[in-house]
DNA sequence: AACTGACCAAAATGGTTCTATGGGTCAGTC
DNA sequence: GACTGACCCATAGAACCATTTTGGTCAGTT
Protein backbone atom coordinates (compact mmCIF):
# COMPACT_ATOMS: atom_id res chain seq x y z
CA UNK A 1 0.00 0.00 0.00
CA UNK A 2 1.61 3.40 -1.14
CA UNK A 3 2.13 6.02 1.05
CA UNK A 4 1.81 8.53 -1.24
CA UNK A 5 -2.01 10.23 -1.97
CA UNK A 6 -1.25 10.77 -5.25
CA UNK A 7 -1.32 7.03 -5.77
CA UNK A 8 -4.68 6.60 -4.73
CA UNK A 9 -6.54 10.17 -5.68
CA UNK A 10 -6.04 11.10 -9.23
CA UNK A 11 -7.17 14.71 -8.39
CA UNK A 12 -4.39 14.85 -5.69
CA UNK A 13 -1.60 13.83 -8.54
CA UNK A 14 -3.00 16.25 -10.86
CA UNK A 15 -2.38 19.11 -7.93
CA UNK A 16 0.88 17.81 -7.11
CA UNK A 17 1.36 18.48 -11.00
CA UNK A 18 0.07 21.81 -11.32
CA UNK A 19 1.68 22.70 -7.96
CA UNK A 20 5.17 21.66 -9.60
CA UNK A 21 5.00 23.50 -12.11
CA UNK A 22 3.61 26.75 -11.48
CA UNK A 23 6.45 26.71 -8.27
CA UNK A 24 8.97 25.88 -10.52
CA UNK A 25 8.38 29.22 -13.05
CA UNK A 26 7.27 30.92 -10.19
CA UNK A 27 8.91 30.42 -7.00
CA UNK A 28 6.90 29.64 -3.68
CA UNK A 29 5.94 33.04 -2.86
CA UNK A 30 4.52 34.47 -6.20
CA UNK A 31 2.01 30.69 -6.70
CA UNK A 32 -1.88 30.63 -4.89
CA UNK A 33 -3.57 27.73 -3.69
CA UNK A 34 -6.28 29.00 -6.28
CA UNK A 35 -4.12 29.11 -9.07
CA UNK A 36 -2.63 25.87 -8.35
CA UNK A 37 -6.43 24.43 -8.21
CA UNK A 38 -7.47 26.48 -11.15
CA UNK A 39 -4.46 24.86 -13.37
CA UNK A 40 -5.58 21.15 -11.76
CA UNK A 41 -9.56 21.78 -12.78
CA UNK A 42 -10.45 21.16 -8.95
CA UNK A 43 -12.27 23.07 -6.30
CA UNK A 44 -10.14 24.71 -3.77
CA UNK A 45 -10.94 23.34 -0.89
CA UNK A 46 -10.00 19.96 -2.56
CA UNK A 47 -6.24 20.91 -2.09
CA UNK A 48 -7.38 21.25 1.69
CA UNK A 49 -8.51 17.87 1.09
CA UNK A 50 -5.61 15.91 1.06
CA UNK A 51 -2.68 18.86 2.52
CA UNK A 52 -3.72 20.65 5.50
CA UNK A 53 -2.24 24.04 4.69
CA UNK A 54 -0.22 25.53 1.56
CA UNK A 55 3.07 24.59 3.17
CA UNK A 56 2.17 21.23 3.39
CA UNK A 57 1.80 21.04 -0.04
CA UNK A 58 4.85 22.61 -1.01
CA UNK A 59 7.12 20.41 1.81
CA UNK A 60 5.60 17.30 -0.03
CA UNK A 61 6.54 18.99 -3.24
CA UNK A 62 9.91 19.26 -2.50
CA UNK A 63 10.14 16.16 -0.58
CA UNK A 64 8.70 13.81 -3.78
CA UNK A 65 11.82 15.53 -5.89
CA UNK A 66 14.23 14.41 -3.27
CA UNK A 67 12.40 10.79 -3.37
CA UNK A 68 12.71 10.66 -7.19
CA UNK A 69 16.29 11.89 -6.75
CA UNK A 70 16.81 9.24 -4.60
CA UNK A 71 15.05 6.57 -6.29
CA UNK A 72 17.16 7.07 -9.87
CA UNK A 73 19.96 6.90 -7.56
CA UNK A 74 19.08 3.65 -5.79
CA UNK A 75 17.79 2.21 -9.48
CA UNK A 76 20.67 3.24 -11.13
CA UNK A 77 23.24 1.51 -8.15
CA UNK A 78 21.35 -1.08 -7.36
CA UNK A 79 21.26 -2.25 -11.48
CA UNK A 80 24.47 -1.93 -11.79
CA UNK A 81 27.26 -1.69 -8.69
CA UNK A 82 29.45 0.07 -10.54
CA UNK A 83 27.88 3.46 -10.47
CA UNK A 84 29.34 3.85 -7.49
CA UNK A 85 32.70 4.39 -8.51
CA UNK A 86 33.15 7.98 -8.18
CA UNK A 87 33.36 8.54 -11.66
CA UNK A 88 30.17 7.78 -12.46
CA UNK A 89 28.42 8.29 -8.91
CA UNK A 90 30.01 12.23 -9.26
CA UNK A 91 28.06 12.39 -12.69
CA UNK A 92 25.42 11.11 -11.69
CA UNK A 93 24.86 12.97 -8.13
CA UNK A 94 25.14 16.55 -10.24
CA UNK A 95 23.02 15.68 -13.31
CA UNK A 96 19.83 14.54 -11.00
CA UNK A 97 20.57 17.46 -9.09
CA UNK A 98 20.33 19.46 -12.03
CA UNK A 99 17.37 17.78 -13.27
CA UNK A 100 15.40 18.85 -10.01
CA UNK A 101 13.38 21.95 -10.51
CA UNK A 102 12.76 23.03 -7.10
CA UNK A 103 16.09 21.75 -6.20
CA UNK A 104 17.81 24.27 -8.61
CA UNK A 105 15.05 27.20 -7.39
CA UNK A 106 16.54 26.61 -3.69
CA UNK A 107 20.68 26.89 -4.97
CA UNK A 108 19.70 30.16 -7.08
CA UNK A 109 18.38 30.98 -3.82
CA UNK A 110 14.53 30.87 -3.41
CA UNK A 111 14.03 32.70 -0.10
CA UNK A 112 10.50 31.58 0.96
CA UNK A 113 11.73 28.14 -0.42
CA UNK A 114 14.77 27.83 2.13
CA UNK A 115 12.11 29.57 4.63
CA UNK A 116 9.42 27.01 4.49
CA UNK A 117 12.32 23.79 4.28
CA UNK A 118 14.32 25.15 7.55
CA UNK A 119 12.01 26.41 9.90
CA UNK A 120 10.99 23.18 11.27
CA UNK A 121 13.62 21.17 13.24
CA UNK A 122 12.54 18.10 11.76
CA UNK A 123 11.77 19.31 8.22
CA UNK A 124 15.50 21.21 8.45
CA UNK A 125 17.83 17.99 9.19
CA UNK A 126 16.62 16.33 5.89
CA UNK A 127 16.83 19.29 4.59
CA UNK A 128 20.37 19.11 5.83
CA UNK A 129 20.60 15.07 4.64
CA UNK A 130 20.37 15.99 1.13
CA UNK A 131 23.07 18.57 0.42
CA UNK A 132 26.14 17.55 -1.01
CA UNK A 133 27.99 17.97 2.10
CA UNK A 134 25.70 15.42 3.41
CA UNK A 135 26.41 12.98 0.98
CA UNK A 136 29.58 13.11 0.68
CA UNK A 137 30.00 12.27 4.68
CA UNK A 138 27.74 9.57 4.62
CA UNK A 139 29.15 8.04 1.64
CA UNK A 140 32.56 8.36 1.09
CA UNK A 141 33.69 5.83 3.89
CA UNK A 142 31.50 3.32 2.44
CA UNK A 143 33.64 3.83 -0.28
CA UNK A 144 37.13 4.42 1.42
CA UNK A 145 36.28 1.26 3.26
CA UNK A 146 35.98 -0.76 0.12
CA UNK A 147 38.64 0.30 -1.63
CA UNK A 148 37.13 2.40 -4.37
CA UNK A 149 39.55 5.46 -3.25
CA UNK A 150 42.80 5.89 -3.43
CA UNK A 151 44.39 5.27 0.03
CA UNK A 152 47.27 7.19 0.50
CA UNK A 153 45.01 10.51 1.03
CA UNK A 154 43.48 11.56 4.31
CA UNK A 155 39.34 10.55 4.09
CA UNK A 156 38.79 13.81 5.07
CA UNK A 157 40.59 15.49 2.72
CA UNK A 158 39.29 13.73 0.22
CA UNK A 159 35.64 14.50 1.39
CA UNK A 160 36.40 17.74 1.51
CA UNK A 161 37.27 17.62 -2.33
CA UNK A 162 34.98 15.95 -3.49
CA UNK A 163 32.40 17.92 -1.65
CA UNK A 164 33.93 21.01 -3.35
CA UNK A 165 34.43 19.46 -6.50
CA UNK A 166 30.20 18.92 -6.54
CA UNK A 167 29.84 22.28 -5.60
CA UNK A 168 31.80 23.72 -8.19
CA UNK A 169 30.84 21.54 -11.15
CA UNK A 170 27.20 21.80 -10.07
CA UNK A 171 27.62 25.39 -9.98
CA UNK A 172 29.09 26.01 -13.43
CA UNK A 173 26.94 23.69 -15.18
CA UNK A 174 23.96 25.24 -14.22
CA UNK A 175 25.17 28.49 -15.40
CA UNK A 176 27.11 27.31 -18.81
CA UNK A 177 27.68 31.46 -19.23
CA UNK A 178 30.61 31.79 -16.52
CA UNK A 179 32.40 29.28 -17.79
CA UNK A 180 35.30 29.80 -19.49
CA UNK A 181 35.33 27.41 -22.20
CA UNK A 182 32.90 24.96 -23.94
CA UNK A 183 33.42 21.57 -23.30
CA UNK A 184 31.49 18.81 -25.07
CA UNK A 185 30.19 16.90 -21.91
CA UNK A 186 31.05 18.74 -18.66
CA UNK A 187 29.71 15.36 -16.99
CA UNK A 188 32.66 13.93 -18.97
CA UNK A 189 34.96 16.59 -17.50
CA UNK A 190 33.95 15.97 -13.73
CA UNK A 191 34.28 12.04 -13.90
CA UNK A 192 37.67 12.74 -15.19
CA UNK A 193 38.05 14.84 -12.42
CA UNK A 194 37.14 12.74 -10.08
CA UNK A 195 38.72 9.34 -11.77
CA UNK A 196 42.24 11.14 -11.44
CA UNK A 197 41.42 12.52 -8.08
CA UNK A 198 40.44 9.79 -5.94
CA UNK A 199 40.69 6.66 -7.45
CA UNK A 200 43.34 4.15 -6.98
CA UNK A 201 45.71 3.50 -9.48
CA UNK A 202 44.65 -0.55 -9.17
CA UNK A 203 40.43 -0.98 -9.84
CA UNK A 204 38.95 -2.44 -6.91
CA UNK A 205 37.63 -6.19 -7.28
CA UNK A 206 34.14 -6.73 -8.79
CA UNK A 207 33.24 -7.90 -5.22
CA UNK A 208 34.10 -4.93 -3.31
CA UNK A 209 32.44 -2.67 -5.84
CA UNK A 210 29.12 -4.99 -5.22
CA UNK A 211 29.91 -4.43 -1.52
CA UNK A 212 30.01 -0.75 -1.73
CA UNK A 213 26.96 -0.25 -3.65
CA UNK A 214 24.79 -2.41 -1.30
CA UNK A 215 26.43 -0.01 1.47
CA UNK A 216 25.72 2.86 -0.41
CA UNK A 217 22.40 1.88 -1.39
CA UNK A 218 21.79 1.17 2.33
CA UNK A 219 21.97 5.18 3.07
CA UNK A 220 20.16 5.97 0.06
CA UNK A 221 17.74 3.77 1.56
CA UNK A 222 17.54 5.41 5.16
CA UNK A 223 17.21 8.60 3.69
CA UNK A 224 14.57 7.83 1.34
CA UNK A 225 11.95 6.48 4.55
CA UNK A 226 12.94 9.45 5.74
CA UNK A 227 11.52 11.45 2.82
CA UNK A 228 8.69 9.18 2.94
CA UNK A 229 7.68 10.33 6.95
CA UNK A 230 8.26 13.71 6.00
CA UNK A 231 5.51 13.29 3.16
CA UNK A 232 3.37 11.35 5.68
CA UNK A 233 3.10 14.13 8.15
CA UNK A 234 2.38 16.86 5.49
CA UNK A 235 -0.49 15.02 4.30
CA UNK A 236 -4.14 14.69 5.61
CA UNK A 237 -4.86 11.68 7.26
CA UNK A 238 -5.92 9.00 4.17
CA UNK A 239 -9.17 7.01 5.69
CA UNK B 1 54.08 60.01 -10.94
CA UNK B 2 51.81 57.70 -9.14
CA UNK B 3 47.93 57.46 -10.26
CA UNK B 4 46.74 57.11 -7.33
CA UNK B 5 44.93 60.31 -6.05
CA UNK B 6 45.59 58.39 -2.50
CA UNK B 7 49.39 58.91 -3.22
CA UNK B 8 49.06 62.80 -3.46
CA UNK B 9 46.52 63.24 -0.50
CA UNK B 10 45.90 62.28 2.91
CA UNK B 11 42.53 63.37 2.81
CA UNK B 12 41.99 61.67 -0.02
CA UNK B 13 43.56 58.05 1.32
CA UNK B 14 41.58 58.53 4.27
CA UNK B 15 38.32 58.87 2.72
CA UNK B 16 39.13 55.34 0.65
CA UNK B 17 40.01 53.84 4.05
CA UNK B 18 36.89 54.89 5.44
CA UNK B 19 34.94 53.83 2.29
CA UNK B 20 35.94 50.38 3.02
CA UNK B 21 35.59 49.91 5.81
CA UNK B 22 31.85 51.08 5.85
CA UNK B 23 30.96 49.52 2.72
CA UNK B 24 32.54 46.15 3.84
CA UNK B 25 30.41 46.25 7.30
CA UNK B 26 27.37 47.98 6.17
CA UNK B 27 27.03 47.35 1.85
CA UNK B 28 26.67 50.13 -0.64
CA UNK B 29 23.12 51.28 -0.21
CA UNK B 30 23.32 51.92 3.42
CA UNK B 31 26.19 53.84 3.67
CA UNK B 32 25.98 57.49 2.80
CA UNK B 33 28.56 59.71 1.83
CA UNK B 34 28.16 61.96 4.74
CA UNK B 35 28.78 59.12 6.89
CA UNK B 36 32.04 58.26 5.17
CA UNK B 37 33.32 62.66 5.07
CA UNK B 38 32.58 61.82 8.80
CA UNK B 39 34.57 58.56 9.47
CA UNK B 40 37.58 60.46 7.57
CA UNK B 41 37.46 63.19 9.16
CA UNK B 42 36.91 65.53 6.67
CA UNK B 43 33.89 67.69 4.63
CA UNK B 44 31.63 66.27 2.53
CA UNK B 45 32.50 68.83 -0.11
CA UNK B 46 36.09 67.21 0.42
CA UNK B 47 34.77 63.92 -1.14
CA UNK B 48 33.79 65.48 -4.28
CA UNK B 49 37.04 67.31 -4.82
CA UNK B 50 38.38 64.21 -5.61
CA UNK B 51 35.59 61.81 -6.86
CA UNK B 52 32.40 63.33 -9.11
CA UNK B 53 29.63 60.82 -7.79
CA UNK B 54 29.32 58.27 -5.04
CA UNK B 55 29.23 55.97 -7.41
CA UNK B 56 32.86 57.00 -8.48
CA UNK B 57 34.35 56.63 -5.66
CA UNK B 58 32.57 52.73 -4.97
CA UNK B 59 33.82 51.76 -8.08
CA UNK B 60 37.34 53.32 -7.52
CA UNK B 61 37.36 50.97 -4.18
CA UNK B 62 36.18 48.07 -5.78
CA UNK B 63 39.10 48.80 -8.54
CA UNK B 64 42.24 49.42 -5.57
CA UNK B 65 40.77 45.83 -4.28
CA UNK B 66 41.30 44.31 -7.83
CA UNK B 67 44.78 46.25 -7.56
CA UNK B 68 45.76 44.91 -4.48
CA UNK B 69 44.90 41.59 -5.73
CA UNK B 70 46.63 41.61 -8.62
CA UNK B 71 49.87 43.32 -7.16
CA UNK B 72 49.84 40.33 -4.49
CA UNK B 73 49.88 37.77 -7.62
CA UNK B 74 52.41 39.92 -9.49
CA UNK B 75 55.06 40.03 -6.53
CA UNK B 76 54.73 36.48 -5.61
CA UNK B 77 54.85 35.17 -8.69
CA UNK B 78 57.70 37.38 -9.21
CA UNK B 79 59.80 36.46 -6.59
CA UNK B 80 59.28 32.80 -6.98
CA UNK B 81 58.45 31.74 -11.01
CA UNK B 82 57.26 27.96 -9.18
CA UNK B 83 54.18 30.03 -7.75
CA UNK B 84 52.46 29.68 -11.48
CA UNK B 85 52.63 25.85 -10.60
CA UNK B 86 48.67 25.24 -10.54
CA UNK B 87 49.14 23.31 -7.05
CA UNK B 88 50.56 26.97 -5.63
CA UNK B 89 48.47 29.33 -7.98
CA UNK B 90 44.93 27.70 -6.68
CA UNK B 91 45.31 28.25 -3.18
CA UNK B 92 46.96 32.13 -3.77
CA UNK B 93 43.76 32.79 -6.16
CA UNK B 94 41.40 31.46 -3.59
CA UNK B 95 42.95 32.78 -0.39
CA UNK B 96 43.46 36.41 -1.71
CA UNK B 97 40.19 36.52 -2.87
CA UNK B 98 39.00 35.10 0.11
CA UNK B 99 40.72 38.52 1.73
CA UNK B 100 39.14 41.24 -0.29
CA UNK B 101 36.20 42.16 1.67
CA UNK B 102 34.06 43.92 -1.75
CA UNK B 103 34.72 40.73 -3.76
CA UNK B 104 33.59 38.74 -0.39
CA UNK B 105 30.18 41.27 -0.73
CA UNK B 106 29.83 40.61 -4.59
CA UNK B 107 30.31 36.84 -4.20
CA UNK B 108 27.42 36.87 -1.17
CA UNK B 109 25.21 38.89 -3.91
CA UNK B 110 25.44 42.65 -2.56
CA UNK B 111 22.91 43.78 -5.40
CA UNK B 112 23.38 47.59 -5.40
CA UNK B 113 27.41 46.50 -5.79
CA UNK B 114 26.86 44.43 -8.35
CA UNK B 115 24.31 46.69 -10.42
CA UNK B 116 27.30 49.43 -10.11
CA UNK B 117 30.13 47.13 -11.44
CA UNK B 118 28.11 46.10 -14.44
CA UNK B 119 25.96 49.14 -15.69
CA UNK B 120 28.74 50.87 -17.74
CA UNK B 121 29.90 48.52 -20.65
CA UNK B 122 33.88 49.48 -19.79
CA UNK B 123 33.50 48.43 -16.20
CA UNK B 124 31.75 45.77 -17.11
CA UNK B 125 34.46 44.06 -19.17
CA UNK B 126 36.63 44.59 -15.70
CA UNK B 127 34.20 43.09 -14.04
CA UNK B 128 34.38 40.04 -16.43
CA UNK B 129 37.52 39.58 -16.39
CA UNK B 130 38.35 39.33 -13.13
CA UNK B 131 36.08 36.30 -12.81
CA UNK B 132 37.72 32.80 -12.28
CA UNK B 133 36.76 32.15 -15.89
CA UNK B 134 38.36 34.84 -17.97
CA UNK B 135 41.57 34.21 -14.95
CA UNK B 136 41.73 31.02 -16.24
CA UNK B 137 40.81 31.22 -20.04
CA UNK B 138 43.96 33.75 -20.04
CA UNK B 139 46.30 31.78 -17.68
CA UNK B 140 45.65 28.42 -18.61
CA UNK B 141 46.80 28.28 -22.22
CA UNK B 142 50.26 29.52 -20.71
CA UNK B 143 51.00 27.13 -18.27
CA UNK B 144 50.11 24.50 -21.03
CA UNK B 145 52.27 25.79 -23.64
CA UNK B 146 55.22 25.88 -21.32
CA UNK B 147 54.44 22.01 -19.93
CA UNK B 148 53.17 22.67 -16.23
CA UNK B 149 49.92 20.94 -17.71
CA UNK B 150 49.51 17.44 -18.36
CA UNK B 151 49.22 16.98 -21.96
CA UNK B 152 47.15 14.01 -22.07
CA UNK B 153 43.53 15.68 -21.77
CA UNK B 154 42.31 18.72 -23.94
CA UNK B 155 43.15 22.11 -22.96
CA UNK B 156 39.04 22.96 -23.27
CA UNK B 157 38.79 20.25 -20.52
CA UNK B 158 41.22 21.63 -18.17
CA UNK B 159 40.58 24.98 -18.03
CA UNK B 160 36.95 24.22 -17.12
CA UNK B 161 37.75 21.73 -14.46
CA UNK B 162 40.14 24.58 -13.10
CA UNK B 163 36.93 26.85 -12.64
CA UNK B 164 34.84 24.46 -11.81
CA UNK B 165 37.56 23.44 -8.58
CA UNK B 166 38.33 26.97 -7.64
CA UNK B 167 34.56 27.76 -7.80
CA UNK B 168 33.58 24.90 -5.29
CA UNK B 169 36.87 25.51 -3.24
CA UNK B 170 36.04 29.27 -2.83
CA UNK B 171 32.57 29.04 -2.44
CA UNK B 172 33.14 26.62 0.48
CA UNK B 173 35.89 27.65 2.26
CA UNK B 174 34.00 31.19 2.67
CA UNK B 175 31.53 28.89 4.38
CA UNK B 176 32.82 26.20 6.17
CA UNK B 177 30.06 25.39 7.70
CA UNK B 178 28.94 23.74 4.81
CA UNK B 179 31.92 21.62 4.11
CA UNK B 180 31.42 17.72 5.48
CA UNK B 181 34.43 17.63 6.85
CA UNK B 182 37.03 19.37 8.83
CA UNK B 183 40.28 19.67 7.46
CA UNK B 184 43.32 21.44 8.99
CA UNK B 185 44.03 23.52 6.28
CA UNK B 186 41.19 23.60 2.70
CA UNK B 187 44.05 25.35 0.55
CA UNK B 188 46.39 22.52 1.26
CA UNK B 189 43.59 20.03 -0.29
CA UNK B 190 43.15 22.40 -2.60
CA UNK B 191 46.78 22.09 -3.64
CA UNK B 192 46.43 18.66 -3.62
CA UNK B 193 43.45 18.34 -5.94
CA UNK B 194 44.92 20.65 -8.09
CA UNK B 195 48.35 18.83 -8.13
CA UNK B 196 46.47 15.26 -9.00
CA UNK B 197 44.24 16.95 -11.06
CA UNK B 198 46.47 18.72 -13.63
CA UNK B 199 50.07 18.79 -13.10
CA UNK B 200 52.04 16.39 -15.48
CA UNK B 201 54.00 13.36 -13.82
CA UNK B 202 57.48 14.89 -14.46
CA UNK B 203 57.69 17.96 -13.12
CA UNK B 204 58.84 21.31 -15.84
CA UNK B 205 62.33 22.00 -16.22
CA UNK B 206 63.02 25.17 -14.22
CA UNK B 207 63.40 27.25 -17.26
CA UNK B 208 59.63 26.28 -18.67
CA UNK B 209 58.68 27.61 -15.40
CA UNK B 210 60.36 30.64 -15.60
CA UNK B 211 58.89 31.04 -19.06
CA UNK B 212 55.08 30.26 -17.64
CA UNK B 213 55.53 32.82 -14.88
CA UNK B 214 56.60 35.50 -17.31
CA UNK B 215 53.55 35.46 -19.64
CA UNK B 216 51.75 34.79 -16.72
CA UNK B 217 52.89 38.31 -15.35
CA UNK B 218 52.58 39.83 -18.40
CA UNK B 219 48.69 38.77 -18.72
CA UNK B 220 48.58 40.00 -14.91
CA UNK B 221 50.14 43.32 -16.10
CA UNK B 222 47.45 44.22 -18.51
CA UNK B 223 44.49 43.36 -16.34
CA UNK B 224 46.66 45.62 -13.93
CA UNK B 225 47.15 48.54 -16.64
CA UNK B 226 43.09 47.98 -17.45
CA UNK B 227 41.92 48.59 -13.61
CA UNK B 228 44.30 51.76 -13.81
CA UNK B 229 42.59 52.94 -16.59
CA UNK B 230 39.13 52.49 -14.40
CA UNK B 231 40.42 54.41 -11.61
CA UNK B 232 41.45 57.34 -13.59
CA UNK B 233 38.13 57.34 -14.79
CA UNK B 234 36.64 57.50 -11.94
CA UNK B 235 38.55 60.50 -10.69
CA UNK B 236 38.09 63.53 -10.75
CA UNK B 237 41.28 65.44 -13.22
CA UNK B 238 44.31 66.05 -11.05
CA UNK B 239 45.94 69.67 -11.34
C1' DA C 1 44.31 75.88 -3.96
C1' DA C 2 42.28 73.14 -0.56
C1' DC C 3 38.66 72.78 2.09
C1' DT C 4 34.07 73.33 4.53
C1' DG C 5 29.27 72.73 5.67
C1' DA C 6 24.85 75.34 4.77
C1' DC C 7 21.86 74.86 1.30
C1' DC C 8 18.91 72.90 -2.46
C1' DA C 9 16.16 69.72 -4.70
C1' DA C 10 15.28 65.15 -5.60
C1' DA C 11 14.58 60.96 -3.59
C1' DA C 12 13.71 58.04 0.19
C1' DT C 13 11.23 56.91 4.20
C1' DG C 14 7.66 56.25 7.53
C1' DG C 15 2.98 56.53 8.80
C1' DT C 16 -1.87 56.34 7.74
C1' DT C 17 -5.86 54.91 5.33
C1' DC C 18 -8.17 52.26 2.12
C1' DT C 19 -8.55 48.42 -1.06
C1' DA C 20 -7.23 44.00 -2.68
C1' DT C 21 -5.64 39.51 -1.95
C1' DG C 22 -5.35 34.92 -0.52
C1' DG C 23 -5.19 31.08 3.08
C1' DG C 24 -8.44 28.45 5.07
C1' DT C 25 -13.46 27.08 6.27
C1' DC C 26 -17.73 24.86 5.71
C1' DA C 27 -22.81 24.54 4.19
C1' DG C 28 -24.59 22.64 0.38
C1' DT C 29 -24.46 19.47 -3.68
C1' DC C 30 -23.74 15.31 -6.18
C1' DG D 1 -17.60 10.43 1.01
C1' DA D 2 -15.77 13.44 -2.33
C1' DC D 3 -16.04 17.68 -3.79
C1' DT D 4 -17.13 22.70 -4.59
C1' DG D 5 -16.70 27.69 -4.42
C1' DA D 6 -18.86 31.58 -1.74
C1' DC D 7 -17.49 33.51 2.18
C1' DC D 8 -14.67 35.25 6.10
C1' DC D 9 -11.02 37.61 8.03
C1' DA D 10 -6.28 38.49 8.58
C1' DT D 11 -2.73 40.28 6.06
C1' DA D 12 -0.51 42.42 2.21
C1' DG D 13 -0.18 46.01 -0.85
C1' DA D 14 -1.30 50.46 -2.97
C1' DA D 15 -1.93 55.21 -2.68
C1' DC D 16 -1.14 59.29 -0.53
C1' DC D 17 1.19 62.71 2.15
C1' DA D 18 4.28 64.82 5.35
C1' DT D 19 8.77 64.53 6.90
C1' DT D 20 13.42 63.21 6.64
C1' DT D 21 17.42 62.00 4.23
C1' DT D 22 21.04 62.34 1.04
C1' DG D 23 23.72 63.29 -3.30
C1' DG D 24 25.67 67.07 -5.04
C1' DT D 25 26.72 72.29 -5.23
C1' DC D 26 29.08 76.43 -4.25
C1' DA D 27 29.93 80.95 -1.63
C1' DG D 28 32.89 81.81 1.82
C1' DT D 29 37.02 80.79 4.67
C1' DT D 30 41.70 79.56 5.64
Amino acid sequence: MSRLVEHHSHKAARILDSARELVADHGVRKVTVSEIAAAAGVGKGTVYLYWPTKEDLILGLFARELLSFLDELITRVTADPAVVLPRHLAPLLVRTGLRSPLARRLAAKDGELLRLLTEQAGDRDLFDRTQPSAMCQAVMPILREHGLLRQDRPLADQSYAMHAVLVGFGTTMSNPDSAPTRVGDPGEVLADTVALLLEPAVAPAEQAVTAAADGTVAVFRQTRDAVLDLIDRSQNLQQ
